[in-house]
DNA sequence: TGGGATCATTGG
DNA sequence: CAATGATCCCAC
């Protein structure tokens, strides 16, 4: 690490690459010297990377074969709290070093020179002609300083077209310059008034405005339309007046754009955006301007946690309960556990917000490590929906239909009414299975394990594993009978058939996320649904999140016990997140809502919890149960992957493990497995699963560490670890 | 005997 | 990760 403040030419350094080298190589410092921290490129073989001086170098190696670092590059070095940070993620989460330090790094095009951009300026002349639209471009170049604006950034803020500006700059009022640098972003002003907030609201943002300045966690309660978004705002406010930077975590892209406009009116700009849809030439502008403090919040997806700050002050992890955190490739981290780990390295206060918290953070609040700050009401006249199960067993449905009579009836009352419908199915595509009848084979992924989805609307079957698309056959891959397949089960798409034969005369509108090419067409159809351009929405999952649809008041769950199958520990909680999500949406305006659950047991304790009400009573009955067991939070677990294209060595690895467990039995941990993981095939490799678990107190990773050091790899076989697993796929 | 494929090692 | 060197197999 880097004590030393500046390294003179020819001293020996340190540096660590994203190669997957073990640990950080010796080098000798460049011509004018560098700093700890430089991003730097260095001669690798034949090859030349980039990498970090990591600090001074530990003279183990030849000094003679030392080469020197080739160039410094034009970035202000990585600062030591980041440092210190992919360290601790590099540990915790038992990732190389060069893997987390990736996460940090892969901006495509970050070192290279920004390319010339034209920015456009106040001018001295005055336009023959005065506009409204025009004044308003002027007065935003006025009010914001002489750095300029890009056109469509100055078009937007102005909210004129880019047309006024080009206008403008031809009668010289606007000047056109080259600027070859990223810009700072537009000012934001914490000071603008906020929105009206109840007494409920402002007791909590009083409360987050107080943690700025400090480490700390809270965790932000509150139901759908509670107005935990203005809240949270109100601490990203004291953060921002602080002259300190502030990150807000989405779990979801197509969020972004309802939440930037939030921002906009709230503080006078919007915010830096991060996400895998921003195009390089922003992303390297955002990392260059986060580094030099020239953007003051930052609104992204989880590896928005990874970017240079100067001077964090908060982190909000809004939706925290939600899995998409969860990163399930290459480094496996929760990004919610690491905004923690970061903010605690950093000084930041962490908001994590929530209608239905993860119990982990449930449990942390509960124990006193984390503060608690519930917003009750609910913001506008209406209060939480109305919630019922239409008990299946009792329902007289025809076969190959799924909405049940009672159902049917609930529908027709809302659309008499001229009220919106929404039916939630998790379920993409037409039917989830397609199978023969003439021999019964169920047809599946050539390169995965996993049953073929028709999407009839793409005309094809998809695996959702692996994104593989193939046409529908007319005979059985297996018996060849033609004219046999059947599709098996539902999915939205063949809801919205049996939704336009019930209803022939509603307009129908189906979200589901592989029926929107762009994060915008989904935005778009969304607008329009809150505008009142369908009267029956079906959805998936992703209609759960946040979208206000103010003529909803009715919403059906198709298969409430979707998500209780399987035996993921975790199941109950998320069939209670999501149940309680999905229903949120009904009535959020001032018609009061119903919700009702279409399930086979609906005495189920979680259907009756979510029925109930008391979420804290659920919470507390979850807590217990996992505390008997000792599962997460109770207690810790770890997955270990192994893949390759073989499966025999997979086992044989795996069962040699299992056997020479005593570097984990010494802190009373138990090995489970070798088992084939559930989807046991993925793109052509096999995978098979062995899962730790152990109390949680015990230093786990150090345990898994002595138990794998120095086991023999079989050629071509990949060991993951996942720690704290979330799915157990 | 040489080319091609595959495996193992190295990188400062 | 990517480049290189070592090894093995088989065709010519």
């Amino acid at each position: 690490m880097a004590e030393i403040g500046y390294f003179a030419q020819g001293a020996r350094v340190s540096v660590l690459t994203t190669e997957p080298i073990g640990k950080p190589l010796d080098y000798l410092a460049p011509e004018g010297g560098c700093f700890p921290g430089a991003f730097v490129e260095v001669p690798l073989g034949p090859r030349r990377v980039v990498g970090v001086v990591w600090g001074p170098g530990d003279g183990r190696f030849e000094a003679a074969k030392l080469r020197p670092v080739a160039r410094v590059l034009d970035v202000p070095p990585m600062r030591e709290e980041l440092q210190h940070f992919l360290i601790r993620m590099a540990d915790y989460t038992m990732t190389s070093l060069p893997g987390v330090l990736r996460l940090a790094t892969r901006t495509p095009g970050l070192f290279e020179a920004p390319g010339a951009r034209k920015i456009y300026q106040l001018g001295n002349a005055t336009p023959d002609r005065m506009t409204e639209a025009r004044e308003k471009v002027l007065a935003v170049l006025r009010d914001h300083g002489g750095a300029g604006f890009y056109q469509t950034e100055l078009a937007q803020l102005a909210g004129v077209t880019p047309q006024v500006v080009k206008g403008l700059v031809a009668q010289g009022a606007v000047v056109e310059a080259e600027q070859p640098r990223d810009l700072p972003y537009p000012k934001l002003d914490p000071h603008l008034p906020g929105k009206a907030l109840s007494d409920d609201q402002a007791a909590a943002a009083t409360a987050l405005r107080s943690g700025i300045g400090q480490f700390g966690v809270t965790l932000l309660k509150g139901v759908t339309g509670s107005g935990k978004t203005e809240v949270y705002l109100e601490a990203v406010a004291e953060c921002l007046a602080k002259g300190q930077q502030a990150l807000v975590l989405l779990p979801e892209i197509a969020l972004t754009s309802e939440f930037l406009s939030r921002v906009e009116a709230r503080f006078g700009a919007k915010p830096g955006e991060w996400h895998s849809g921003a195009t390089q030439a922003e992303r390297r502008r955002l990392w260059h301007m986060v580094a030099q403090g020239g953007a003051q919040m930052v609104v992204g997806a989880r590896s928005a946690l990874f970017l240079p700050y100067q001077n964090l002050g908060l982190i909000v992890v809004d939706e925290e309960h939600d899995t998409s955190y969860k990163q399930e490739e290459g480094a496996l981290y929760n990004a919610r556990d690491m905004a923690v780990l970061r903010a605690s390295l950093a000084g930041s206060q962490v908001v994590l917000a929530s209608a239905t918290p993860s119990l982990e953070s449930w449990a942390n609040a509960d124990a006193g490590k984390y503060r608690r700050v519930d917003l009750q009401s609910r913001f506008g006249a209406s209060d939480l929906p109305e919630m019922r199960t239409i008990d299946m067993r009792e329902e007289r449905i025809e076969p190959v239909h799924w909405i049940s009579p009672s159902l049917v009836g609930a529908v027709l009352g809302a659309l008499s009414r001229g009220e919106q419908a929404m039916l939630f199915l998790n379920r993409r595509g037409y039917a989830p299975v397609t199978i023969c009848r003439a021999c019964g084979h169920q047809i599946g992924c050539d390169h995965c394990d996993a049953r073929m989805v028709e999407h009839r609307f793409q005309k094809r079957l998809v695996c959702h594993q692996c994104g593989e698309t193939k046409p529908i056959p007319t005979a059985c891959p297996s018996c060849g009978v033609e004219g046999k397949l059947a599709p098996v089960g539902p999915g939205v798409e063949r809801l919205a058939e049996e939704v336009k034969e019930r209803f022939p005369t509603a307009r129908l509108a189906v979200l589901s996320s592989d029926l929107f090419g762009s994060a915008r067409a989904l935005k778009e159809a969304v607008e329009n649904i809150a505008a009142g351009e369908a009267d029956i929405i079906i959805g998936t999952q992703i209609v759960a999140k946040g979208h206000n649809f103010p003529l909803l008041t009715l919403v059906g769950v198709i298969d409430a016990d979707l998500g209780l199958q399987g035996s993921d520990l975790r199941a109950a909680e998320r069939t209670f997140q999501l149940m309680r999500q999905v229903a949120g949406r009904a009535g959020r305006a001032e018609k009061p809502g119903t919700a009702l659950l279409q399930t086979f047991q609906p005495e189920h304790p979680v259907i009756r919890a979510i029925l109930g009400g008391d979420e804290e009573a659920f919470w507390r009955a979850e807590a217990a149960g996992r505390k008997a067991v000792g599962v997460p939070p109770y207690g810790r677990m770890a997955g270990i992957i192994l893949s390759g294209p073989e499966i025999e060595p997979l086992f044989e690895l795996g069962n040699a493990l299992a056997r020479n467990d005593a570097a984990l039995r010494r802190i009373g941990a138990q090995v489970f497995g070798p088992a084939p993981a559930p989807i046991a095939r993925v793109r052509g490799r096999h995978r098979v699963r062995l899962l730790i678990k152990a109390e949680k107190t015990a230093p786990l990773q150090q345990a898994i560490r002595a138990w794998l050091r120095g086991i023999k790899m079989p050629n071509g076989v990949k060991l993951a670890i996942d720690i704290d697993p979330q799915s157990f796929l």
